[in-house]
DNA sequence: TAGATTGTTAATCGATTAACAATC
DNA sequence: TAGATTGTTAATCGATTAACAATC
């Protein structure tokens, strides 16, 4: 596969052309042009046709694109194909939600153990996974095969925690606290900063009322 | 305040800028140069001065920014200086989490109700907010105040649940539903879409794991 | 005053859009 | 073959970085 040097900003679109063509393929729709899709997700179609390019040829010229052939493409580039093992760390109420959310393990992502502090908490089965005891951790991992680690817990723990979870060879943190971790440049990090996301709207919001204000 | 056609780069980068100068805010820094917070964001000195430069001048030559007052000026920037009220509608896990969040509170997000379909959870108390059923729902956005609401539910229900928010004169939506809000352009949306984290992680995961294998 | 560092203009880089030849 | 639509090159637009004069 060559996806060297894709930029991030394709990287960021791709999931949603994912979901645009998941919706088509359920509505038993076969083919569509990059126009048709351009109006559905209110992007150029001249993008599309960019974005795709840069991992092959998928559409046929006159014809368009096929929906079901795109769809597995566009799921092989983003990895959906291979099942990823996925812990949690932090059995909050976020960390419970993200174990609770099905539609992950559909996506490939399977959620193989639960794990906190709290020993209230231990023993509590979420969709089959008994949560565990934080230092049960290390050897759960030389036990287990697992690429992905989710984050979800209160940030003055997670520096710490992220560093042991690199040690013990995680691949990849879904980080939901709210701090940027530093990890070394094998290691993947998604953040989630929700605060972050609600200050954006905040400032959405703001910005509307005084613009509203100064045309009156 | 002067904040037309600042690009959404910029706002993106304005929350982080107001992390880190929290956390030296509690450090007690007293100043700083667009150097030395470079080094700290792992961003260009040039970018910080850019960005904050569209919204007036922060600093001072010769001596760089007073962390106070930047601090405080980029939460007004943010809205943070005025209290929001927010619903939750959904009252799962992450409607919950999103309850539980004492974090939000300290940045003006009040919560002030929280709703739900099902009828199992009606009454239970989150942080003093009482889950009410979705019915009760019109009459409360009549008596109270309400500026954001936060849309997490199923998929299936979130579009007419949106349309309904709208008419009851909700002007900003917080959405983790999997789908995109068509609203009335003065309505702001902004949009959580866990899954498509989640494989943004996956496609890099699997991106290394091909690069390496290449070099072998 | 001299040194430091901003605010801001200019240069570069990258991403998006437009255009059209290739081709199904 | 004619029409449609991609793949791809070229043009435009916007965002980032570099440079430096202004000024504390």
């Amino acid at each position: 596969m060559d996806d060297k040097g894709i930029s991030k900003a394709v990287i960021r679109r791709l999931p949603r052309y994912y979901r645009y063509l998941g919706e088509l393929l359920e509505e038993g729709v076969e083919r569509i042009s990059s126009n048709e899709l351009s109006e559905k997700m209110r992007v150029t179609a001249s993008q599309i046709r960019q974005d795709l390019n840069n991992f092959g040829g998928f559409g046929q010229q006159g014809y368009g694109y096929n929906v079901p052939y795109l769809y597995t493409e566009i799921g092989k580039i983003l990895g959906l194909d291979k099942t990823h093992h996925m812990i949690i760390i932090g059995a909050g109420n976020l960390g419970q939600a993200l174990a609770n959310y099905v539609q992950f393990e559909k996506r490939g992502f399977k959620v193989v153990g639960i794990f906190d502090v709290n020993p209230v908490l231990k023993g509590i089965s979420i969709r089959g996974n008994e949560i565990r005891m934080m230092d049960e951790l290390p050897e759960f991992l030389e036990t287990h095969d697992v690429q992905i680690a989710a984050l979800t817990l209160p940030k003055n723990n997670a520096a710490e925690t992220a560093d042991m979870l690199v040690k013990q060879g995680i691949k990849a943190i879904w980080n939901f606290a709210h701090l940027d971790l530093d990890v070394p440049e094998d290691v993947i990090v998604e953040n989630v900063h929700l605060s972050e996301s609600l200050m954006r709207l905040s400032y959405n919001l703001n910005r509307y009322v005084s613009e509203h204000k100064e045309k009156k």
